[in-house]
DNA sequence: TCATGGTCCGAAAAGGTTTTCCTCAACGTA
DNA sequence: TACGTTGAGGAAAACCTTTTCGGACCATGA
């Protein structure tokens, strides 16, 4: 059994051409009756309806780019797919462009500087109406360059370049509104269990943390902050060390959703009851992983589609004219479940 | 702070004209020296490259799409791209086309059947090459046209109608995959707790561990299958069940990781150490789950970056020719960890 | 009848590349 | 010298669409 693709009787897609000689009228008119444009007759315009509807003509978006100045596609140059960081980005870019408005050509680099470059070319040579780089992960990245002929914003991981614009989460501020949420289920004693300490987005969560217990008038219980990497495991030996020095302990904030899943683990190994003798809240909010916890994980979310939705925002309005630059925060949002259940 | 997008002295990026006139040659002479053709002297050829990378000359792939039969752009048309298994195809077939060779244009139909048919439309107006299908969920979907300009593949989920080409996992090769390994590495009462009953790969996977079991004169360990929902709350329940009913078990292969993880937390609850007196096996094979587990948990990889690659094989084969037809199921591979250790 | 104005439509150019076919020059051979 | 051959390079068409500009036609008013 096989198939040949199908396709028109002249083995072509039928072109404008074919539609002006089916309607009996000129391309040139043809095309303004398809495109709505004036100084075509309505009975005209009927009669070119019909006879592209007859033939399913379908402008070829290849010639249409070729005359317009814009192609309507964007190029959205990831070095790191298959962690969970891209694809929500993605979704909200799709999603602002708009069905059937701008398209995306996706490339992953794989984390390589040489596949980068060979994506970078191929998207500028088909014309790309501007560029979205998402990094692997949330610190500064080497720029793609200064002098593309296309707009280009940095998501998630900004670039070192401060004259390009760079779109990132404000983990600050989200270590802020776990510890915040911490406080106001009334837990005083709390610590803070996260990831790789090389990243800035661990400092700054810790940051944050510090600066709005400090707001309370609180410390940080474990007298430290405990880096290590982004795992469950780690989220366990660290709760342990942290049970082995203090039990004086009514809440963790944990640096990343896998993580709480091991401390809350260890927790319950432990004989602790969460919510009721220790909260624990994660951050990503990684929905396989926070609702799949038992209780399910209270979490910061990083809003990265809403990062996705801003940088095709930014990228759109750059078409017309200029690009800010600098990095542009975004705020986190607090998805509070059992974990934190005053 | 806000600058503009770099761009050349006139305004466009340099065309091939431009590069001819600095070659002091014409456009076709360009053309050929750029592309490797003959009748250009090798003088010529050199004088041409140099005038091209002194403009940093890159060629329009609109242009040449337009021109050229192939446009080297595939659509990637996906249902549920937060969905893990989208990706893993998607970074197959990236891989299978080779960076700069082709394109791929995602789009990701959320699962409505409008958004895909509009989806459709443009990337046919794009004029891609091919397209590859991925749905949702592993069973049959709706064919999106049998008359299509361009051969389409589906993968993961296949189409409903036979004469599309669909690439799927083997499932019931999956289940024997599982039970085999179990039983190698000594276990005899093995029980089966999977999800969705309404999902064709839960059955597959069913009747394939059904089958092994069966071949070394074993019966099913809790007496039926318990199927229920593919998440980690059903894991917990479902061992429960099953450990009431019968706490003669050495063994349980669970329907995907997530199940795995809900069983490996209730044996322990239930004082029964992984492996020693149960071996577990997940299925998915999904790295976060199956590393994060304590102990690592075995697998069955469904191989879908391999479903993806053969996706742009059977892509590229078909442009110049034919198009195969029917079902191709692609062997599972077993990925075994501590948790199944001996 | 002529001028004027308005409406509708079509010819043609532009956008960038590739390929075919043609010209032209140089060179070798009879 | 005349002719054939070979090799290099160029003109132009084709791919398909959009837009500009001008032409044709009709009606109306002077």
């Amino acid at each position: 059994m096989a198939r040949r693709p199908a396709q028109r009787a002249n083995g072509r897609a039928a072109t404008l051409e074919d539609v002006a000689r089916l309607a009996g009228v000129s391309i040139a008119t043809a095309s303004k009756a398809l495109n709505g444009r004036t100084h075509v007759s309505e009975a005209t315009r009927t009669v070119v309806h019909e006879a592209a509807e007859r033939l399913s003509y379908s402008p070829n978006a290849l010639a249409q780019g070729l005359r317009a100045v814009r192609t309507g596609i964007v190029g959205l140059l990831t070095s790191d797919l298959e962690g969970r960081f891209s694809i929500p980005i993605l979704m909200g870019a799709e999603d602002a462009f708009g069905v059937g408005r701008t398209s995306v050509l996706l490339c992953d680099a794989r984390g390589d500087a040489i596949r980068e470059a060979r994506h970078l070319e191929t998207l500028l040579s088909r014309r790309v109406d501007g560029l979205i780089v998402v990094g692997a992960r949330p610190d500064p990245r080497p720029s793609i360059g200064r002098e593309l002929p296309v707009p280009v914003v940095y998501a998630y991981a900004p670039s070192q370049d401060p004259e390009d614009l760079s779109l990132v989460s404000d983990n600050v501020s989200g270590g802020k509104l776990a510890v915040r949420h911490l406080v106001e289920v009334g837990r005083r004693r709390i610590a803070h269990i996260s990831g790789d300490p090389g990243y800035g987005a661990a400092q700054d969560r810790a940051a944050g943390a510090l600066a709005e217990l400090a707001e309370h008038g609180l410390e940080l219980a474990g007298g430290r902050v405990y880096f290590g990497s982004w795992s469950e495991s780690w989220g366990r030996s660290a709760t342990r060390m942290l049970l082995a020095q203090t039990r004086e302990i009514d809440a963790v904030f944990a640096g990343s959703d896998q993580i709480a899943r091991g401390v809350i683990d260890t927790l319950h190994e432990a004989g602790l009851e969460v919510p009721r003798d220790v909260a624990v809240i994660g951050f990503d909010n990684w929905e396989i992983f926070s609702n799949g916890s038992r209780p399910p994980l209270s979490s910061v979310d990083m809003n990265l589609e809403t990062l996705g939705r801003v940088a095709a925002q930014r990228l759109s309005a750059a078409l017309g004219g200029e690009l800010a630059s600098g990095v542009e925060s975004l705020p986190c949002r607090l998805v509070p479940r059992e974990s934190t259940a005053a």
